[in-house]
Parts: structure tokens; sequence; C-alpha cells
RNA sequence: GCGAGAGUGGCGGAAUUGGUAGACGCGCCAGAUUUAGGAUCUGGUGUCUUGUGGCGUGGGGGUUCGAGUCCCCCCUCUCGCACCA
């Protein structure tokens, strides 16, 4: 056996060896527990990076360990492969984004191979397989059916850049997320998924998903975004129109002095007198130039115009003026908001800018607050005054009492809003999902027949970049016969949001290959729900909240059981570097640094702050040079020990020696003793020999399992192999049962097996073992090697550490109480002093409590 | 402003139920080996005093025999949301 660790002499020869055995296939026929594990699908770009390498490599480890435990293990891979990213490169580089995106698919998965990830490839797909989307689209017909899947023109933020409909979680401070364009606003007749029909049990099921990270759930309900509060209306004067508004507080109705109105309000044409006309439509025509995503930036000035008419308070009479307002928007509540600038900070830097009067209807208990002297609102509880029969009632009671007032005249109604919004999903992209529509001048809008799918991208396309989508210039995908009437017709031109693919592609892992209906209701059962998932924390609304809503469609479709897709969700941190910057050259790559000094000028390099790995900062390191350098192994275990999952990890290059160096001491430890634990192979005598090192092995497997299972500390799990391995280094070989130390070191390669495969693979092969590391399972402690016969307690005087005595372990108080007054140290501080009690914890510590 | 999380040596981080703060690693220091360097092995490493002692987990209070951990107030940072009516 060579005495050196050279990783590339071990890596690829393991990686055949799982290949050939096809080691980490799933199988159903089988009685073993299920276990499914997913990581988030990577889009193709062409290169993996470092926040790929720690998100797959830990999915790895737990779906390495869950095998070892015995689980029936389901570890798939695929590709989120359709999106913008290939179709600028085909308008840079003039390849189809068909092409270009298999091609990096090929590469990628060439990458990830060589990290010796476990996945059952025989179930890899990509999102932009014909077989994949085709089922997409059998998916939306059925959601068509149903009513889940609708056509409404609406305002969106568009970018021209990108030709295309951006979500308003897509947009950036006003910008697109991707090519950082200016977005403006365009009225478009777009696709829908009614996500809101199912917002009262995405809120609701929040509380029962118990193993998913709070934050991402507070983020999930704070989008969701329900409130509780009264429709109330407000009749206009001298019409018959009505004003409807959503209020969260109709406690505070009296103390309305005007009305805003977004400017877009349906009623505005009506309400403006003539005086107004010109200052109304000045008004208007400013807010339409705004866009969307500044309306509700929250710097924006208030600002508003007079109608010329009012409407009147259905509790008291009092006639309130209507303004627009710039900060109303029309798409939450009712486009219309009572402004009661006494209790709302809003209304009240509104009221005092158009010197409009102020009302006080709630009165904090021992105070008197008046309009003319309040600085600013008070949103706090009190009583009700100035508001008639409700004078006296205490605000919070005072919502429903007014609420119910109002509901019993037919005035208002108690009534719940909701922030999240129906799901966009047209796109207007070549490369993604066509939607399977078909517009007839006869008959419509026409879904296309269930027997005529899939409606198959075209790949005859020219990609220039201008004049929007590829797909609404290509006259052979156009036009089609009407399947109703027969008449000549045209096809929907829009494809999908690419969250759509990923919105059910875990369950499509289930029966990849299935070619009757998108889902194997068998096969999915069985799977779903997926017992962990891993992946950013930047998915934690837009793609996590879809999932779930499909998942519910899909239930609702009749196509799966469960009602939720991930049982546990582990959102990884982000992966950090420290930037470096030169002043001639601006940010560095750690390559062009060397001592501290750029190496194009020469000049001392500044190091800026720690930040997420990103090309712009140029503070990355490329995993293919990485592991060219130190193996997969060094790669995986430095993502894995310098942090835990959760948190951010800070990349450090002698961090990544120092775990090069373990790996070769834990070669070392197998080689230079190897020969003397040939003499150790029969291990059933072992539970009769007393041995500190037999009790560290047994220690370190109960950490290492109670560590990983469950609570992901593998960080900590790794550092209690590493003192194992001190300890196997620490022993005197020349009196240590030979057998001690071959299941010292044994249990060191098998519990390092999920974080650094291939070297433990390699070293059990070498410690006589045939047929793979897994056959062995996973090493179970033997309880009696932990109990030791002598115990180190420590003993404090008034909570102070003042020495540690040896005892028996099975000593009684009385017993551990004389020990610690006779230890001499003790004794000083307690001497000359009453002694008023002792506390004594079994196997920690005893306090001996004194005074005077 | 609202919501969530964090703050521990020179650095990354441990401390799972209130019980020896700083495991493990990096860095640094010393020794061994080596022609030398590297690699490897061994030991040391919170801080102030160096006396068997004091101080120490962002700051201030509190509960407790005992607090990094629980409670109250404050500061700083990170993330998410935000004219949401």
């Amino acid at each position: 056996m060579e005495n050196q660790y050279i990783p590339e002499n071990v890596e690829a020869k393991w990686q055949k060896f799982w290949a050939q055995n096809q080691s980490f296939k799933a199988d159903t026929q089988t009685e073993k527990q299920k276990y499914y594990l997913l990581e988030m699908f990577p889009y193709p770009s062409g290169r993996i990076h470092m926040g790929h390498v720690r998100n797959y490599a830990i999915g790895d480890v737990v779906a390495r360990f869950k095998r070892l435990q015995g689980f029936n293990v389901l570890h798939p891979m695929g590709w989120d492969a359709f999106g913008m990213p290939a179709e600028n490169a085909a308008i840079e580089h003039g390849t189809h984004p068909g092409k270009w995106t298999y091609e990096n698919i090929d590469s990628m998965r060439v990458q990830l191979k060589r990290i010796g990830l476990s996945y059952d490839w025989s179930r890899e797909f990509a999102t932009c397989d014909l077989d994949y989307y085709r089922w997409e689209q059998l998916i939306f017909l059925k959601m068509y059916e149903q009513g889940l899947a609708y056509k409404k023109t609406s305002h969106v933020n568009w970018c021209e850049d990108c030709q295309t409909v951006l979500a308003n979680e897509q947009v950036e401070d006003g910008c697109c997320w991707r090519c950082h364009n200016q977005v403006v606003q365009k009225e478009l007749d777009q696709w829908f998924f009614r996500i809101t029909k199912y917002a009262d049990e995405l809120l609701d099921e929040t509380w029962n998903l118990k193993g998913w990270p709070e934050k991402v759930l507070a983020m999930q309900r704070n989008w969701i975004g329900k409130s509780y509060g009264c429709e109330i209306e407000f009749a206009v004067k001298g019409t018959e129109g009505k004003v409807k508004v959503f209020t969260t507080r109709p406690d505070t109705l009296c103390g309305a002095t005007f009305m805003s109105l977004a400017p877009e309000h349906p009623l505005v044409k009506t309400l403006v007198t003539d005086d107004q006309r010109t200052e109304v439509e000045a008004f208007i025509d400013e807010v339409s130039r705004q866009d969307k995503i500044d309306r509700t930036s929250g710097e924006l000035e208030k600002k508003g115009v007079f109608t010329g008419s009012y409407c009147i308070n259905p509790l008291n009479g009092e006639e309130l003026p209507i303004f627009l307002a710039n900060f109303v928007l029309m798409d939450y509540g009712t486009g219309a908001v009572m402004a009661v600038p006494a209790h709302d900070q809003r209304d009240f830097e509104f009221a005092r800018k158009y010197h409009l009067p102020v009302k006080v209807v709630i009165q904090p208990e021992g105070d008197s607050l008046t309009a003319d002297t309040l600085e600013e609102a008070m949103t706090g509880a009190g009583l009700l005054v100035n508001s008639g029969q409700f004078d006296g009632v205490p605000n919070e009671e005072a919502k429903e009492k007014i609420a119910s007032f109002l509901d019993e005249r037919g005035q208002g109604r108690l009534t719940v809003n909701y922030r999240l919004r129906d799901w966009g999903v047209s796109r207007q992209r070549y490369w993604g999902t066509p939607i399977p529509v078909i517009y007839c001048q006869h008959c419509g809008t026409v879904p296309v027949p269930e027997k005529d799918l899939p409606v198959q991208l075209p790949m005859d396309v020219e990609i220039t970049g201008e004049g929007g989508s590829p797909l609404a210039r290509h006259q052979d995908f156009l036009t089609v016969d009407c399947p109703t009437c027969g008449a000549p017709a045209r096809r929907e031109s829009d494809t999908f949001d690419t969250f759509v693919e990923s919105s059910w592609y875990f369950a499509r892992y289930a029966c990849p290959q299935y070619a009757e209906a998108p889902l194997d209701s068998q096969e999915a059962n069985y799977w779903l729900s997926v017992d962990q998932y891993i992946g950013g924390i930047e998915h934690a609304v837009m793609h996590l909240l879809y999932a779930r809503f499909f998942t519910k469609v899909l239930r609702d479709l009749g196509l799966v059981d469960v009602s939720e897709p991930f049982t546990n969700l582990l959102t990884q941190g982000m992966v950090c570097k420290e930037t470096q910057r030169c002043d001639e050259h601006g940010w560095l790559y750690p390559e062009q640094v060397e001592d501290g000094k750029c190496t194009r000028c020469g000049q001392s390099v500044a190091l800026g702050r720690t930040e997420k790995m990103s090309k712009s900062k140029k503070n990355v390191v490329d995993p293919n040079q990485l592991i060219a350098k130190y193996g997969a192994d060094t790669a995986r275990l430095f993502s894995l020990f310098a942090a835990p999952p959760e948190k951010d990890l800070e990349w450090n290059e002698q961090g990544v020696e120092g775990c090069y160096r373990f790996l070769g001491r834990i070669w070392r430890a197998v080689h230079d003793n190897l020969e003397l634990i040939g003499k150790g192979q029969n291990q059933d005598s072992l539970k009769d020999i007393s041995s500190e090192l037999r009790r560290k092995t047994h220690q370190t497997i109960k950490k290492v399992t109670e560590d990983v299972d469950g609570r992901f500390h593998f960080n900590t799990a790794i550092a209690s192999v590493m003192e194992l391995v001190n300890a196997i280094y620490g022993c005197d070989r020349n009196k240590e049962n030979p057998a001690v130390l071959r299941e010292a070191i044994e249990s060191v390669v098998r519990l390092l097996s999920p974080f650094v495969p291939h070297i433990c693979e390699e070293l059990w092969q070498r410690l006589g073992y045939e047929g793979g590391i897994e056959a062995q399972g996973w090493p179970v402690w033997d309880a009696e090697a932990l109990v030791t016969s002598e115990v180190e307690l420590v003993v404090q005087v008034n909570g102070k550490v003042r020495g540690k005595i040896k005892v028996a372990a099975d000593s009684d108080n009385t017993l551990l109480e004389q020990a610690a007054l006779a230890e001499p140290n003790v004794a000083r501080f307690v001497e000359g002093k009453q002694v008023r009690k002792i506390i004594c914890v079994p196997g920690r510590l005893i306090n001996v409590v004194v005074s005077g």
C-alpha cells in the first residue's frame, strides 16, 4: 500500500465502482422503509460553483447515511433546463438554446460525477425534455378545466430588454433581476394560475410544517398576507354610486375625514367634477408614468388631488371629500381607503399636507388627545369618543360591533383580504414550455385537445434578441386549425414561467419514464412527500410556495394523495469569501494575487469585506480546480466542516489545506497500523477489554450518529472523529490490544464514509473487505463500552470551580460530599465558613454553598 | 416601521435539558526529524497577574447554589417584508 494519500488514484476508481454496481439505484420492491432525499436541481449554466458543491455535499451525507442505516433511499438529480440564459447565449453565440442546454448538461453531469455524489442517475431528466414538459401541458389543461388557469388583462412589469413579463418578486429596485434593465408598466393578456383559491390552505398548513425553518414559514405567511377587516360602502353624494373600502380598523370609522382612491379606480371618471377635471387628469397622467415599483417604494412623496365629489359616512352621515392618492393601489383591497388621519400615520401626513381636518375618535386611557395638538397618528388602543352610540366602547370590541351594525343595515360586512395575488405564468419567451392553447376567431380561446398533445417547441427558430419572442414570428408553429370548428386559427406563442417546471419535478422523479400520465400515482404515493429537501434560502417564497400550491392542485386532480411536498426543509447558507481589490485593476480573482500584491501591476491589494461568492466581485473558487488540486473528498470535507449547514460558510484556503492534511492523517493511521491490526481480526472478546481507546471509539460512534441523524451538525460530527483519530495516534501501540485498535480504525473509516466516500471505500478495501463499505451498514455503539468505573467531578464553592476529584462512578451523595470537602483547595475556600448546602449533579459536579 | 435570526479567543466555530466556556480545525510559538525548506510527529496557545488568584460569551439589570443558555431594557449586524388600508 502506498504510504501517501493521492486522491486521483482512488476517486475515479470508486466512482466507476458505484456506477458499475448501480449502488444508488432506488427500488420499490423492498421491505425497507423509504426515504426521499432531494436537493434543489440546478440550472445547467455549464459550470458548477461552490454553492452547488456545498448543497450537494450536505445532501449526499444524508443520503449515504440513510442508506447505511438500511433505508430505501431515493436520491435523484436532474436539470431545471428552461430559461433565459440559453436564449441569451443563442443571441451572443448563435448556438441554439437546446444545443447549448444539452451540452451544458453533459458537461455539468461530468462535473457532478467527479464529486462522487450518490445519485440514482437512471432517473435523471431535464425539464426541457419533451417527455417532461408534455405532461406539464396536460396538467395545465386539467387546471383550465377546473378554472384554476384563466386569462385576464393586467398591468404587468415589463422588461424591454428581455421583452418579457416579470413577476413582482423578479423586480429588484425597479430593475429586472436578470438583466438589471429598468422595468416599465405594460398592459397585456396573460395566463394566471388561481393560487389565491388555495391561500387559506397554504397559510393554515404553515402551522403544521414542523420540519421547516421558522424563518421560511414566516416569510410565506407574510407573503400570503391574510388580514381580517371590514368592507364598508360609502354612498357618493348626489348619485347612485357607491365607493367600497376595505379597512382593518372599522372602529375608527367616525374619525374618517376624507376618502382616498387609487388613480386607476373605475369610479374616478364619474366622480370628477368639471372644475377639477384638468387637475385630476394631470395627476392621473403623472402617476401613470411612475412605475409600480416606485409607487410602492415607501420613499415616494405622498401626493393627491381632490375630485370635487363627496361621499357619505354610513355611520354618522358626515360628508367626506373624495381624493385620489398616489399611494393607494388598485390591486390591494378595493382600491379605496377611508382616511382616518388621527389614527393612521399615512393619512395624518396627507391631511396635514392638504390641510384636511383631523378628528380624534379613540382616547388612550388616562390621556386626552386633541386634533390640534396631535403630532403624529395615535395607533394604539383606547376607548371610542366622538362616535355616537359607540362612545366609551374599547376599540378592539368596537371593531366587531361597528362591523355587525353596518352588516345589519346592508352597508358593510366582515371580510378577509390577502396580499397574495394570482400567479401570472405567461412569458414572451422561446425557451420554455408552450402554453397549449389555440385562439380561433369563431370559438375564442380553445385549449389544445389532449389527443393533440404535446405542443412541441419548434427547433427551427432564429433567435436574434429583437422583436419579442421568436415563437410569435414562427408561422409554421402559429398556424393551426381550430380543433373545434376547423377554421384557421392561431396558437398561443407564450411559454410558461420556468417556476412551473420546478413546481412538480420532485413528483416526476418517482416515475420519470412513465408514459401514460404526468404521474404514476402508485409510485408517486410511495415516494412522496420528500422526506428531506435541501436548498438555498433564496427560494423561501417563490419556488417553495409554488411547489406547495402545485402539490395541492395535483392532489385535487387525483394524481397524488399528499397535500404537502416537503416534510423537512433545510436551507443552507451561502458560500462567502473575502474580496480583493487593486486600485488599478479593480476586483481580483484569488489567483491574480500573490503575497498580497496584484500579479499584473505589483501594487498592494486591499482586502474587502467577506461576501457571497460571485463573478462580479471575483471572489470565487472554481470547484473543478479545487478538485484537481485536492480531490473531491477534501472539497466535500471542507464544505461540511467549516460551518453548520444552515449558516453561511466562509471560504478559507488554509482551512482546505487542513482538511486535506486530516485525510492524509487517516490514510496513515490505516497504513502505519495495517500489519499490527492484522493480528486483531477477532473482535468477539472485545467486550471484556477495558480500554480508553475502546470507550472513545464507542463515544464517537454515538456522537456522530446523533449529530448526523436529524440534527445535521456535520461540523461537530467530523470534529469528534478527529478526536478519535487523535486518540489513535496518541495510544501506546505496544500495549494496546490489536483488536481494539482495529475497531477504532475501522470506526473512523466507517463513520467518515458518508462525508468522504472515496477515501473511505479505498481504506475499507485495504482493511481487507470486499464489495464496498455500504455492505457493512452503519456502526452501532455498545452502551456497555461507554460505562466507566471512575469519574472525574468538578467541585465548586459558591459556583466557582475550586478543584476536581476522582470517585467511583456509583458513589452515593454522602460519599461525594465527603470527597469534595476533603479536596485540599476546596477545603481552603470552605475553611472558616458555614456550609449551607451541597448540590450534587450526577456525573457532572458538586457545588458547596457556604456563607460567612 | 413590521417580522425572523445572529453577536463567544487572532480566525472558522463547539458547549444538545441551566451544570468545568472556548471541543475540533486554522493561525501562531516551541521541540523532534531533516543538509535546508516542505511534509510529518509531539507539546503549548482567552486575558491580566504570574502566587494555590482576578477578569471573561455585544452593554446594563434580574432570577438561581450555579447563566453563553431563562426573564426585562438597550446597542450593533444580517436577512425578509413594507405607503397593505
